[in-house]
DNA sequence: GGCCTATTTTAATCAACATTAAAATTCATT
DNA sequence: AATGAATTTTAATGTTGATTAAAATAGGCC
């Protein structure tokens, strides 16, 4: 990450914003089209650039897709860091979470990347990225263990109870598009209403 | 689907058996090092055979993908069709569709192909695929409201629940590995508990 | 053993993109 | 208007991996 904040330092607010638009269209993009399916003409092209200019902003393709997946990572992680800071019981933070990461996922921040292509990644990437994933399931295993400590949580395998939730909300930009039949208030209301049920003791 | 019974039909079981096995290793290497990070060589290998050999199984790697996908689609079909026939409330065959799709995912069958490139499949076999999934998506919502009408699963958006249990299901693959720390057992049962929490009235 | 078919390999070929280098343009600042 | 940095384009170049064609091998059957 170091590399990243290097690459970036020294640049100004306008190539932040163009930078942060590019990981939006590409993110958009890889979850449309597929990773394989997508050129970098084609992400250019949604930007009025040429697929050479993206090199002004990344490294490679290989890095633009790690640096969706960061992106990806770091709104979790931010929706994470405000359940756990959110009161109630371990069902409420758990639910607070969802909330926020909902949100992320449908709203406004633009799409979010699948990670469907971590094992394409290069090694120190590819570890970085891992390294968050299993961040973020054990955070949300841990609210999990303490909504059941404190009894607001019905009893269940803790493991398989996250993957099954984290599994779900995954696959939610394979289905959800914004301006489609579906608001995005109504995904987050319905969903964490679903987790509510799930895990509620 | 013509297609493939016309280039499978008058090759004897020996070829059946090897196309056979060549699905499953195929969907194993896309699962584990995603569609791009596999290349055909890399299928190959695990199959002790040359690249080029598998052209005598299949047209292209794009084919290899579809029948793979297609063939996580049967299976999806099988346990749906079972799961309809079971008897009792619409909860009941629910959670007996899910429980023979877990089947099928984690146990001997072989890995099952994670869909994450249907873009990127040639027009004809992407329609094939999405309508497929569409039934597939389709069917659990029947059972879902059937449930709800029968009164043994609890009023909910119909939808977004099925999405959101397709969704958990689907992901699976992703951090299930057989011969791992958890067993295809203990996935089956605590998934089936789970969604029977999820959705029970 | 000889023949026909099924299967696999060897050795090129090809094409699609990713990537690069150099040149052109834009744009703020003086 | 002139200068220099920031941004983008044009025009090649490379590389990876899919694909193909022809040749080699294996196996059943007469």
């Amino acid at each position: 990450m170091s590399e990243i904040k290097q690459w970036h330092a020294d640049k100004g607010p306008q190539y932040r914003l163009k930078h942060d638009r590019l990981l939006r269209v590409a993110a958009a993009c890889f979850n449309q089209k597929g990773y394989s399916g997508t050129s970098l003409k084609d992400v250019a092209r949604q930007l009025d650039l040429t697929d050479a200019a993206l090199y002004y902003y990344v490294r490679s393709k290989e890095e633009l897709v790690y640096q969706c997946y960061r992106r990806a990572a770091d709104l979790g992680a931010r929706a994470m860091a405000r359940g756990q800071a959110a009161g109630g019981s371990g069902l409420e933070r758990a639910l607070a979470y969802l909330d926020h990461h909902l949100d992320a996922l449908c709203g406004e921040e633009g799409p979010v990347a699948i990670m469907s292509e971590i094992p394409s990644l290069k090694p120190g990437h590819k570890a970085d990225i891992l390294e968050r994933s299993r961040e973020h399931s054990l955070a949300f295993e841990v609210l999990i263990a303490e909504g059941i400590a404190d009894g607001s949580i019905a009893p269940c395998d803790v493991r398989m109870t996250g993957n099954a939730i984290m599994g779900a909300l995954n696959w939610i930009p394979k289905w959800f598009r914004p301006g489609g039949p579906v608001s995005a208030a109504q995904v987050r209301g319905q969903f964490t209403e679903f987790c509510r049920r799930a895990l509620g003791a």
